[in-house]
This record gives C-alpha cells, sequence and structure tokens, in this order.
DNA sequence: TGCGTGACCACGG
DNA sequence: CCCGTGGCCACGC
C-alpha cells in the first residue's frame, strides 16, 4: 500500500473506534501491519485536524498517557472530550485503560 | 545528503 | 514504575 492509503488506513481505523472506548497508535500500527512503525500512526494523527470525523482524542500510548494532547486546540481539549465520554482522565492518563481499551485487531477481527 | 526530532513500542536491567 | 537502547520513518533544515 502507499503512504496515502496509509494515512487513510489510519483515519478509518480511528473513526471505528467506538464512543467511550480508546486504544493505542502501536495497536492501530499492528493492525494495518506496520506493527513497528507506531510512530508514523502518530504523525498521521497530527494530521489528523485536516479531515472530518477523526476522533484522535480516542487515540493515546499504550500507557494510557494523553501523549498528544498539546496538538489540539487547547491542551486540556483532549482530556474534556474523552471525560465527556465517560472516560476519567487523571494526572495526564487513562484511567482503567485495560477496560476501555479497545484492540482492533481483536474487535475488527471476526 | 545527512542529521535531529517526534501524538511510539518492545526489551533488558 | 523508571531508564537506556534499538528500530521505525516522515519531515524540516
Amino acid at each position: 500500500m502507499d503512504q496515502q492509503n496509509f494515512f487513510q488506513n489510519v483515519y478509518d481505523v480511528a473513526r471505528l473506534i467506538p464512543k467511550g472506548r480508546v486504544t493505542s497508535y502501536g495497536a492501530i500500527a499492528a493492525y494495518l501491519g506496520v506493527k513497528s512503525s507506531a510512530r508514523m500512526v502518530g504523525w498521521a494523527m497530527n494530521q489528523a485536524g485536516a479531515y472530518p470525523d477523526v476522533p484522535a482524542h480516542r487515540v493515546v500510548n499504550h500507557q494510557g498517557l494523553l501523549t498528544g494532547k498539546h496538538h489540539f486546540a487547547t491542551p486540556s481539549l483532549m482530556q474534556e472530550l474523552l471525560e465527556a465520554e465517560g472516560i476519567s482522565v487523571r494526572n495526564n492518563k487513562v484511567q482503567q485503560f485495560q477496560v476501555h481499551f479497545w484492540d482492533p485487531m481483536k474487535e475488527l477481527e471476526l
């Protein structure tokens, strides 16, 4: 697949994340078959603002940390959006991460 | 062309 | 949990 498709695929998967759930950059990368290129998923999310309906706030790092919050309109926006969906965030980290975690590998593999 | 940087991650200690 | 190391690769200078 070329880069264009890679980016589009990242956004497509992101759009499939259910409300109130979160996933990680690495999980998306693994689902797309580029497990070792999680950084590229992060780069794709950086550009996500240019595309409609891409819930970048539901994508955090593998620890549940809101590492990308500084790339939103305001640093607090990411947390606010998550809490608005019922996900509690404390000290820049998603609580009960394992419970809210949505793994495309398992959820979409059906 | 090369180098530093980064919304990452696995692994070892 | 923290820390360092190596791999990944687009982008800007």
